[in-house]
DNA sequence: TGCAAATGATATCTATACTTACTATTCCTT
DNA sequence: AAGGAATAGTAAGTATAGATATCATTTGCA
């Protein structure tokens, strides 16, 4: 029995490979932030004026780490935070000017660093395999 | 474009997943403990008398977070710390009869869990996803 | 043989990631 | 309209996860 080849451990290989590749094709490219932060954007881009709960929904996170994270975001200048006047609860969240920037520059570079996390498999395995993981992540 | 559809964010989905079944069923059978930590204890089952920075090569681990992993389950009394005399910066690590016990007892658990990490794939499905997974990881 | 390079481990720092508990606020039902 | 349930967010605690720096020890080479 070998714990190193089965599912659980792959994944996390496969994470791992996966963050490592994120951070440093961005970093290459003159941006500093995580694979998540860039997730939360995409979501805040996406749905403007939602709340951390929201986001933290469609991204498939849970509701005590958002917060930091967009706390890091807000710290960059990226998003801005603003009490919801329709629920004192919420926060509203929007992209600033300059994470619309930030935010409009990184999609290609996010974009072509995908093939890079499984550079092992050719385009046709890949694909296979993305699939089969949209599948098993139920999407 | 769509950031959730990307490979990036659906190796994190099955991250994920993956470690909350691992830690569920696990529970569900008694034990306390991460899927860091039982590759950790497989490893040095496997390598008795080995080191830390041998297990963090063998389970794909970088050193400063293994030993806080080393340290949790010397705390658990799984594992056996000793400095090495054939190197004193070394420590040397083995499974208690504890651990031994707890590990043996884990084996079938955690096999069985497989499974349900992939639990929208079919048997075939599942088979074609762990061979892409392990070309992707260079195995 | 001496000393620089390499190695094992720890410490520190940042950032996920999730649980439980708590506060503030809103919703819903009677 | 009142009050309990539900919801948004934060706080505290534990555990990864990795980068970098430091310390002790060992290795290898000039």
């Amino acid at each position: 029995m070998d714990s190193l080849d089965m599912a659980g451990h792959l994944i996390r290989r496969l994470h791992q490979q996966s963050t490592l590749v994120f951070v440093q094709r961005t970093q290459a490219a003159g941006f500093d932030l995580t694979p998540i932060q860039f997730a939360a954007l995409d979501a805040i881009h996406n749905q403007p004026g939602t709340d951390q709960a929201r986001v933290a929904e469609m991204i498939a996170y849970d509701r005590a780490t958002i917060g930091g994270v967009i706390e890091r975001l807000e710290q960059k200048g990226w998003v801005h935070r603003v009490v919801s006047e329709r629920d004192r609860r919420a926060r509203e969240l929007s992209l600033t000017p300059e994470g619309q920037r930030i935010f409009k520059a990184l999609v290609p570079v996010v974009r072509n660093l995908q093939d890079d996390i499984l550079p092992s498999l050719g385009d046709a395995d890949r694909a296979r395999f993305l699939k089969l993981a949209r599948q098993a992540v139920g999407q």
